[in-house]
DNA sequence: TTATTATTTCGTATATTTGCGAAATAACGA
DNA sequence: TCGTTATTTCGCAAATATACGAAATAATAA
């Protein structure tokens, strides 16, 4: 018996961003901060300016905002007494490359 | 205080489809439907085909089929003694406008 | 009828995710 | 110094996901 392989690289990319993207909190995050004003070149976002039109508490946001910053698409800039969140343009870039060669297959 | 919006139902679809994709195992299921050679009109496979090249064991495997299918981007013909697996065209499709149409915000 | 083949479902263990409120942090203004 | 403001981290509970082997299913072959 030979044994198996394990996932590519790819797959395991593709998983990854995707489980990002697998709660309705984080898909709004990103929806808002991709149409949100400009601040310092970037889109740009308070958990603040967020929190009254997402129906979770302030700590779970604070948790997906967390969890997608660790996924690396997106940044948080201290600009106190805020914290300005904004897409990680780069590595989103990447990201989405990724999806779409995924679903052009 | 004002009561809180739920999340918009493009956001619950979104959410959702990543949420299907979110395991390696799902993407590589994806992938081989995707790439497989045609039968009866559409990309198929059985799960004695795939379990050779996946990490998992074949109850696992039939588990991420399973999702695959409640998710509506898969599903299974009997053709015995085997049950041949295709992606859900429709579906698909659709899935792929919606996480195009996210990705080009 | 019994074995074989292909696959799923069941039972169960463990890990991860999601959620909340309370407490902590950190700068600033009175 | 003591609030105030904005936000995060902590601690914990509940829900969901992931994984596996064993048993079940269902058609066919011997």
């Amino acid at each position: 018996m030979a044994d198996k392989p394990s996932f590519s690289e790819s797959q395991l990319e593709i998983a990854q961003i995707a489980k990002a993207l697998s709660h309705p909190a984080r898909v709004f995050i990103m929806e808002r901060l991709l149409n949100s004003n400009f601040c310092s070149g970037k889109s740009c976002c308070t958990s603040g300016e967020m929190i009254n039109d997402i129906p979770i508490a302030r700590s779970t946001l604070s948790q997906h905002l967390k969890e997608l910053k660790l996924a690396g698409l997106i940044q948080g800039e201290i600009e106190l007494p805020t914290i300005k969140y904004c897409v990680n343009t780069e590595n989103w870039e990447r990201a989405k490359q990724i999806l779409e060669n995924f679903i052009k297959q």
